[in-house]
DNA sequence: ACTGCGTCCTGGGGGC
DNA sequence: TGCCCCCAGGACGCAG
């Protein structure tokens, strides 16, 4: 499944490809991929012809593509198993079995051409593929709105504006507005500090925190030698700022495993290259050594999700 | 305001 | 061999 980093390699991959293009054709397999859109599939691919795409931002799980002339941008959301794949129309022959919408794209355009000269195919429409096999992913067309600290809405994009439909989502690690240092992440931090709620929980909830799925949750718990069901309010700052540099260490290190995917015109971000999943010192561990002290791992369900940690590493807290 | 839980969806894989 | 069922996941929406 997509986590942050591997939505981050999409993100870049767009960013360098698809950037300058005009959409001239959109195609809907599958209604149910079109969601939280206000219009339906069919107002979906009528808002989107004749736009040319002048941006590729991300916050959190979310990427959107900024569109020209319009305060409207195209959002995506991979789900659990969306990829988002760029086609030279001569290997589109045989659509892949779970293609659910189809974006034809024009040629890049002057300006983008002599700006990224890596770019795939310039000179030639491509398409760009939404395949997604369990569906959970989505397309929409939102308005966007001002961000509410003036700073740009995601990573990707200078432009303070955030897609209405995530404006709800806050900003993730990779963020510089949350950067270790600054205001904005002794905002975090004190936000954080004050729910009784547990630190795993506050994690996972994308409105305090974003990016941050059950994966990374637990690979940062271990790291910090924090166990997920303690209250958030019992940790000190210092051990909190602790916890999101390492949230943002592991992040950081499976982007830079799995950066060039997109090189091929094919990003698979369900993890089948296992890339990220090499370097996982907690998720899927049960019974495993612990890689620190060689304990035994365990295996609980929190919040009906599995959790994997180290008994002795991570004292649970008494309730 | 907060929390817990059900819902959406699909097909791979385990169990019988 | 075949078939059925369960399970995984992120985000949201509802009930308490």
């Amino acid at each position: 499944m997509p986590e942050l980093p591997e939505v981050e390699t999409v993100r870049d991959g767009l960013a360098r490809h698809i950037v300058g293009r005009q959409v001239t054709g959109v195609q809907v397999l599958r209604d149910y991929s079109v969601r939280r859109h206000e219009g339906g599939p069919r107002d979906f691919a009528d808002r989107l012809a004749g736009r040319d795409i002048t941006y590729a931002a991300r916050r959190g799980k979310f990427l959107w593509l900024g569109l020209a002339g319009v305060d409207e941008v195209l959002v995506a959301h991979l789900g659990m198993s969306g990829q988002l794949l760029i086609k030279v129309p001569s290997e589109a022959a045989e659509p892949h079995r779970h293609l659910r919408v189809r974006m034809t794209l024009s040629a890049m355009d002057e300006l983008a051409r002599v700006a990224r000269p890596d770019a795939q195919a310039p000179g030639q429409p491509v398409f760009l593929d939404f395949v997604d096999q369990r569906t959970f992913g989505y397309l929409a067309v939102s308005e966007t709105v001002p961000t509410a600290d003036g700073e740009p809405g995601g990573l990707g994009t200078g432009e303070a504006v955030v897609p209405e439909l995530l404006a709800h989502i806050a900003r993730d690690l990779l963020d510089p507005a949350v950067a270790a240092g600054t205001p904005g992440r002794a905002e975090l931090v004190r936000r954080i500090k004050a729910k009784p709620a547990a630190i795993k929980r506050i994690l996972l909830d994308q409105t305090v925190v974003s990016g941050i799925g059950n994966i990374y949750a637990d690979e940062s718990l271990w790291r910090a030698q924090v166990h997920g069901e303690r209250p958030a309010s019992a940790l000190s700052r210092p051990a909190l700022n602790r916890l999101l540099d390492h949230a943002f260490d592991v992040m950081t290190q499976a982007l830079s495993q799995g950066g060039t995917s997109f090189d091929d015109l094919y990003v698979n971000v369900n993890g089948e290259s296992g890339y990220f999943s090499r370097s996982l010192n907690a998720y899927g561990r049960e019974g495993e050594p612990c890689r620190r002290c060689g304990a035994p791992m365990k295996r609980s369900e929190f919040m009906n999700r599995s959790s994997f940690w180290c008994p002795k590493c991570q004292t649970k807290p008494r309730r």
